[in-house]
RNA sequence: GGUGGGUUGGCAGAGUGGUCGAAUGCACUGGUCUUGAAAACCAGAGUACCUACAAAGGUACCGGAGGUUCGAAUCCUCCACCCACCGCCA
């Protein structure tokens, strides 16, 4: 959600800035509707004045009956207004945040920028395997019964591939705890408000599973993202000197529906993973600089686990509705020989927080809106697909990371006979 | 799942149809007093929207959505949430 006045002073800015973002919203269409709202809230204001005025004490007899019809009036005035606000909300919903100057302008993923590369592309005098090779030998995922059980894109991960999660889950809320984050268990259902509030409604959803259609409509978050975010919907937080951060972990869910046939083999893109995924709420004077802390977070994360990997600066035909702008890590695939996702970090600015209604105040005493930011700790699957393929060995065996094997039984490698 | 009780401003808590945007207390801000502070006293202070250059004025908001009425925090309907007890249960 954009601020209306900033609409108002500025229509060229958002013109340009949907263009750019591939938003098909017309300015000039919330702008007309605007301008009809505007008059006619000014009319049912003086009138509602009118019939109050006359209301405060008893009026006569022969005065009701006129007061009755402009009641009724104002009734359907109200009705006229709420049909335009519906529409005029319609629209003010689907624009984008202001993009960042720093953004690259592109179409797709074609058009975002490598930022920086780490590490050394790892030379193998073998054949490197694919994650799914790996998993299949050394009988650590199983993706025939995920499907017979559950259909395609779901999966069973097994033996060591199980304590390897647990071990990353301990070593990365271990990491963040010591970087100052609160650690979180979030809902993983959650109402539609939040959905809403943190921009995957409207934009984004075909991607979520809605559950419980009967009742009330519950939805399965695709990120912990979500439940972090809304978790102080409503709220003034104390933030003008100190950013509030969190880590959560969850399970997220997501339909890929746009998706099919892609990254069909392992457990790259699945309707299910799991993911610790940080959280910030801070005023709008820091939201800049904890953006890049929070790259450099994420990096020393993969820095510790010695894979290699790019940053990527995302371009605007490439970014999420709530983001202002957003870097992306990709980690090196030696199976694939080329890098993929592995955590996206976002600055969104006041946008979430016009739509949850989570403000600060500022020292000025004002009350402003917090911005916030999220960024992937660890997505599990596609870390341990990037440990996998990095790590493996010529005996066909995989070694445990240094980092982790306190928490493997201070064991070194994975192999069959584990 | 069942029964009962709740939801009012930052917090506590009055208010069952007519100056109620809302008593009172606490907390908060400014002032007086004081060397300073405390206490005491005085004053102020909610959010959103509309009009206006501004000063200011208006409208809405007492969990949410509808309804009754000239007029609703107060009456009616539905919904959500919270608390207590019972049942079931990881």
């Amino acid at each position: 959600m954009l601020d209306l006045n900033f609409i108002r002073q500025n229509p060229d800015k958002i013109k340009t800035n949907n263009q750019i973002r591939k938003c098909e919203v017309d300015v000039d269409d919330i702008l007309k509707l605007d301008a009809a709202r505007r008059e006619l809230v000014s009319k049912i204001d003086s009138l509602r004045a009118a019939l109050n005025q006359k209301s405060k004490s008893k009026p006569e007899a022969k005065e009701i009956a006129s007061l009755k019809s402009l009641g009724e009036k104002i009734k359907k005035l109200e009705a006229k207004l709420k049909s335009i606000e519906d529409d005029w909300r319609d629209l003010l919903i689907q624009l984008p945040n202001i993009t960042h100057s720093s953004v690259p302008v592109g179409q797709d993923e074609t058009g975002n920028v490598v930022v920086k590369t780490w590490g050394k592309v790892p030379k193998f005098t073998f054949p490197p395997q694919e994650h799914w090779q790996l998993g299949e030998r050394l009988d650590l995922i199983d993706m025939e019964r995920g499907a017979k059980v559950s259909g395609a894109r779901f999966w069973y991960l097994k033996n060591d591939l199980v304590m390897l999660e647990f071990a990353l889950i301990q070593y990365a809320a271990q990491f963040m705890r010591d970087k100052g984050f609160i650690p979180m268990l979030v809902p993983i259902l959650v109402r539609e408000r939040a959905m809403f509030g943190t921009g995957f409604f409207p934009a984004d959803e075909n991607e979520i599973y809605q559950v419980n259609s009967e009742e009330e409509k519950m939805y399965l978050i695709g990120t912990s993202e979500v439940p972090l975010a809304s978790y102080h919907m409503d709220e003034v937080l104390d933030v003008a000197d100190e950013p509030l951060k969190y880590f959560g972990f969850s399970t997220c869910f997501r339909r890929e529906a746009g998706a099919a046939g892609k990254d069909m083999r392992g457990i790259i893109r699945g309707h299910q993973f799991d993911k610790l995924e940080m959280f910030v709420f801070c005023n709008e004077t820091d939201s800049w600089s904890i953006h890049e802390e929070m790259l450099k977070i994420a990096e020393k994360f993969w820095q510790s686990l010695k894979i290699p990997y790019q940053v990527l600066n995302m371009c605007t035909g490439d970014i999420g509705a709530p983001n202002a702008k957003k870097y992306d890590i990709e980690g090196w695939l030696p199976g694939q020989g080329k890098y993929r996702e592995v955590a996206s970090c976002s600055n969104d600015t006041d946008f979430q927080a016009r739509r949850l209604g989570i403000k600060y105040a500022g020292k000025d005493g004002n009350k402003k809106f917090v911005h916030t930011l999220n960024n992937t700790v660890c997505a599990l699957g596609r870390t341990m697909v990037a440990i996998m393929e990095n790590y493996q060995q010529p005996d066909g065996s995989i070694e445990i990371p240094k980092v982790l094997r306190v928490w493997m039984g201070g064991r070194s490698k994975i192999s069959k006979s584990a």
